[in-house]
DNA sequence: TTGTCGTCAATGCAGTTGCATGTAACACTC
DNA sequence: GAGTGTTACATGCAACTGCATTGACGACAA
């Protein structure tokens, strides 16, 4: 087991404080808004993009979540009234998890609050470059780490 | 108001997905090995680099955390003996936290299997060259976030 | 059809967090 | 040195999380 070099230390070290200036941030602007969590957004922008509804399985491999984590977001946001909660007829034991007319519209009104959040937290730091390649590193180690490399 | 460009949306997404799956295999790592969570490394860890001991406001400043976390986690690693929390003879409000003997035992057994988790799931997947960009790109966002940008 | 095992989801409990507020001490003015 | 405001840290309470377990169903073999 060798140690990790100087450069990936400095990644990893950056990695955990970027993440949680900028999630903080945006986490404040979005509450600051009157808003929900970002993991509502994410969630319901998961429901959104499949009409037909996902089992709350598909969700926790969409999040990263662990599965109770799972179980009690959709629990929230069903008490919301921001997803149904169906059962499915494919399998007694799933449930088919789908986006309610008040979710949709709950997405419509956070993006532009969310978008800007974005924008001015981590859009205004990069150039299109620098963002463009940090998505590209961020996403090798994604593709990676799901292989548990 | 205008909205991100795609480039900074894709990192955005990239950086919360990053982070939660790489957070979560260190973590992971950690607890298995029967170690505390990262946190408390991390205090730790700042505690070691000045000698004469820090305050708690200091440290929140370091750890990018609240003001209450911060006096949680330092009652938590004082019940376990890994910091010693004394008055500050300069100002009657403040704690010195001061690192125990144990505290720098706690870093030392940790860092072997902290490193190692490091190396396994971000050394791994990147070059050299990729960890130094990813490095001072996740540096640019902190430097512009804290200045509110 | 019964038994065994794997999968999908929910939940009791203990520990943790966030929010709001409380307490104590410093700082500055008059 | 009394009044006002600010800073450092702690804490009650409600909400949330992680862990372990449970319950319900499906799959598959004998």
């Amino acid at each position: 087991m060798g140690y990790p070099s100087k450069a990936t230390t400095a990644a990893w070290v950056a990695l955990l404080r970027a993440h949680r200036l900028l999630f903080g941030q945006v986490e404040a602007d979005l509450k600051a808004a009157g808003f929900p969590p970002l993991a509502w957004y994410d969630a319901l922008l998961e429901l959104r993009r499949a009409p037909a509804g996902l089992r709350a399985v598909d969700l926790e491999e969409h999040m990263l979540l662990a599965q109770y984590s799972i179980s009690r977001l959709v629990e929230r946001l069903e008490r919301a009234g921001y997803l149904e909660r169906r059962p499915d007829p494919r399998d007694g034991r799933g449930r088919i998890l789908v986006l309610t007319e008040a979710g949709g519209e709950l997405l419509a009104a956070m993006w532009p609050v969310y978008a800007a959040s974005i924008r001015k937290h981590l859009g205004s730091a990069l150039t299109k470059k620098d963002a463009e390649a940090l998505a590209e590193l961020l996403n090798k180690l994604l593709h990676h780490g799901g292989e548990q490399g």
